[in-house]
DNA sequence: TCCGAACATTGCAGTCACTGCACTATTTCA
DNA sequence: TGAAATAGTGCAGTGACTGCAATGTTCGGA
């Protein structure tokens, strides 16, 4: 899918080791002291950055803990806009999401992380998505351009809506069985399909 | 619902009025400078209290401008918890969160004001609901109470995420269409129990 | 009607997330 | 090798939010 892992120079490699150094720092730290119990600077000092390079990298404290790059909004929308025209809205939707969620090409040891750290700070699985206002309206206003009618844009919403509802649900069920995301995100799409007592 | 309108004591008065002196202040003060271009200092001044008396009502500067009291979430949970023996989880989930979001016995002055601001700044949507994250886990927590089965907890939380992804599109809807919220809100559902490409 | 308990408001000092800016260090590539 | 592009850093500043201790206001009973 993006079969641009040849061109790794210095740079885009420093790049990538400093924000995992900063990802794994933020983990560890939250398991240490808890999710109020740390500071971006000692985040950053763990890391061996400043923290105003830690900001240039993250665009809050919580997305370097779950991991979100300030910079994936982007990519997620051009993908979106790309798979619309593949699969359809519904389709497209879904595979995004579950490509988004369960993206993680970590070293076991980070993963293991993270399982501690959402097991830990339960408010940390509604952060995890909720954090990405921006992409939010993003994907909302590539679903409302391929959607017809003048109520377009008020689907796409409520698509995109459940779409993260789903979303935030895979993170929980995720921590709960102790499976990984992408798995998860398929189990809750299944019950969600089913439409059985749910909402 | 609620019928405890007599007991209003000299006390209670004053608390309600300065909350919506606050409401009120911190929505003028978005529609002239922008939701960054507001500080909490500001809005405590125009509602004539200090700003450490803001946060002892309202948990975040959002909130203010959303209008929703830190108080309000075990009152939410509370409802919910006796709604679900009366009409079962489903109903009593699409009930109390239909109540959550339109109750706003506001003056239309207010109403107005908050429409404007909606209209104008389009990331209080989602953040609207999002600021609830108490209520959601506590939610999530009345709601697995009566689910059957080991993956009642998973079944809960999906269940809860959705409502909130029904709000959110209903404030999306509310403001684009013009119409109360609680109109609103049926409209969306009505969309998504026709499940026709929504997600 | 007056008093003490309960509760609301406030000022103050402090912490910490986050930003813009100007500057330095590193990497790239011609 | 040198200049342009890019990343890191220090610094100063803003503003949200908190705990604490003091003060003011309301309430309910004797």
């Amino acid at each position: 899918m993006t079969p641009d892992d040849q061109p790794l120079g210095l740079r885009e490699l420093k790049k990538r080791q400093s924000r995992m150094a900063m990802h794994r720092a933020a983990l560890e730290l939250v398991l240490e002291h808890g999710l109020g119990g740390v500071t971006v600077e000692a985040i950053a000092q763990r890391a061996g950055v400043s923290t105003r390079t830690f900001f240039n990298h993250w665009s809050t404290k919580e997305s370097a803990i779950i991991g979100v790059l300030s910079a994936a909004d982007e990519e997620i929308a051009a993908r979106l806009r790309h798979q619309v025209h593949e699969t359809g809205p519904r389709e497209a939707l879904r595979t995004v999401m579950r490509e988004a969620i369960s993206s993680a090409p970590f070293d076991p040891e980070v993963r293991e992380l993270r399982k501690q750290v959402m097991a830990k700070e339960p408010k940390l699985h509604s952060l995890s998505s909720g954090n990405l206002l921006s992409v939010q309206t993003e994907m909302v206003a590539v679903l409302a351009g391929v959607l017809d009618g003048d109520d377009a844009h008020e689907r796409a919403m409520l698509s995109v809506q459940i779409g993260f509802a789903v979303t935030r649900a895979a993170f929980s069920t995720s921590m709960a069985r102790g499976i990984d995301l992408g798995t998860a995100f398929d189990d809750v799409l299944a019950r969600y399909d089913e439409g059985d007592e749910v909402f």
